[in-house]
DNA sequence: TATGAATGAGGTTTCATTCAT
DNA sequence: TATGAATGAAACCTCATTCAT
């Protein structure tokens, strides 16, 4: 079953559409009046659900973070690699959502209340990460470096995505974290 | 003697309040009118030298890839470390032209024309890096992966620039490749 | 006992909210929705008892006029002194049905059914005050100005409520009167 | 040669048509769009000229302010006579404008820098008035309240405009201080 | 009676771009 | 080269009103 088969009610429909179109064309390129034509409603409706475009911003990356943490909930194994391949799934699975989270870290007039759900999910993962690595030297260090590696290999892909070439650097990393 | 006080024309400084200006508020949010008032000239004059703000921003990428090249040029020593240090180096003290580059490399609705250049240059690097690591294994792969890890590192920095954090990090990296 | 712990229906209190607001901050300043939420009802139940902004206007200016035309009525003695004690009394006790009232007098779209009941009460109030004056001269004239007076006091009383100043005011126009 | 036959700049003719429509729907009524039409320019073009609505409004009440106190400085005569024939004069000869400013000085909403405005005017108005009565007992007070009278008078005019009726009050009243 | 989702028109404002000077 | 008035499209948002429940 698609995701977009799943029955939407008008504000989960509001909060896709802005979430792809956003993701698509940036934020503030995105008008909400297209995000209301695009999932079928008015543009009042949209007003009727958010207090404003940017609390619309916001109910988007909630859903998207929540979607995140969710699938690395039913991971069950908890290794490294597992972690990693989950990681890299989801950035080709739901490569919008990634996008549009990058463009938010990354813009310097994201929302402050935007900012907090990105780097708290990030801190998280960032713990996941050291908790997975080898418990010698400066593990701290050890995985933050890790994460700007995927953070930088993700840039690449979104930026222009190419299968088998982030599979050769997966399957690279993987490798090299497994000895 | 600081950026700010070179003696500019009026082209230059329009370029010069418009890198400035994308970088802090983003494209999307700078208007022509906000660019010609930090710069001290009219918003007509901005036609005069510019075809439209698309163009505009092409020159302001034009001048960002310019100088980066340049200041490159001036290595003396060409060394994997000196290399580094340099790259980071720049970021520091342009942090601004990094974030502005970040910003358009991410976004979906980049102009093709901008796209070109911060490709050409970022291959440019890229065999740079290739032809100063060890010339063993697959040498490309493994430029392209430390490109991505200064990627990542970059862009941590620029979404929240802690001194401390970076220099502990470019440390590492050079020690890594050092040996 | 106050006039807001007096035991209301939705109805009435829906009319003591608009009332309140439109007094505060105008009539097409006031939405349907400021006024349900301040009366802790829903949007629609304002339709299901009145037939749209306007006729809960008319209804606001109903209540308005049935209470100051009751505290009229209360009056034992019917004197010139007490009839201006009173109306004056009157407007310091209920400033803002006074000011919506002046509001509407001067506003040049209010509807017709609406100036109707504010001038049919302004016409028994200017004939009182012609029965209470020395019959002598031109008795509606000397009434027409007395209230013209009485507004004007009024208006200066509302537009910025000054307690002193209005009653050095009121003493003067009583002892002018009383002779 | 009538008041609209004088040529006007698009600044002007914005003020023009915003005053004679503020003053004939009220602010709030009145729309920027429908100015616009008015004046025969385009809706972006007011704010070329003005930072906003209010400002706009702002405007319109300086224009006002600064007409009656032309006119007002041409008075060769300064009897307290002539001072009231003057008044009444320009009530009837501007209507529109003193509607507006009685809109404005009764609405709870106006904004400070126009009350701020319309009290000057009414303070230099208070003292001439002062200055011509005669000076034994409280002056001030009877300014005041010959002020309020004259109010009271023009509010009546402004919501029924009726020749006859406002002419028998004018002489009734010159005749009660020229003696 | 009571709710609040839903609509569509319209309001204020911004902005890229053009043009007369 | 330089200015800024002028335009028109489009953006965000509000709101009176309706309607299914």
């Amino acid at each position: 079953m698609t995701e977009q088969s799943v029955i939407m009610n008008n504000k989960e429909k509001i909060i896709h559409s802005a979430l792809q179109l956003f993701a698509e064309n940036g934020y503030a390129e995105t008008s909400i009046d297209k995000i209301a034509k695009h999932a079928k409603v008015s543009k009042g409706l949209t007003y009727t659900h958010f207090k404003n475009k940017e609390d619309l911003l916001r109910a988007c990356v909630e859903a998207s973070v929540l979607q995140l943490t969710d699938e690395m909930m039913q991971l069950q194994e908890t290794s490294l690699e597992s972690l990693l391949r989950n990681l890299f799934h989801q950035l080709k699975a739901h490569t919008q959502r990634v996008q549009l989270s990058l463009l938010l870290v990354i813009h310097p007039k994201t929302p402050e209340v935007v900012n907090e759900m990105l780097s708290k999910q990030r801190e998280e993962l960032l713990q996941l990460l050291a908790s997975l690595l080898p418990q010698q030297g400066d593990v701290r260090l050890e995985a933050e470096l890790l994460l700007n590696l995927i953070d930088g290999i993700t840039l690449d892909y979104v930026a222009d995505p190419q299968e088998a070439q982030i599979n050769t650097r997966i399957d690279y990393l993987i490798n090299k974290y497994n000895t």
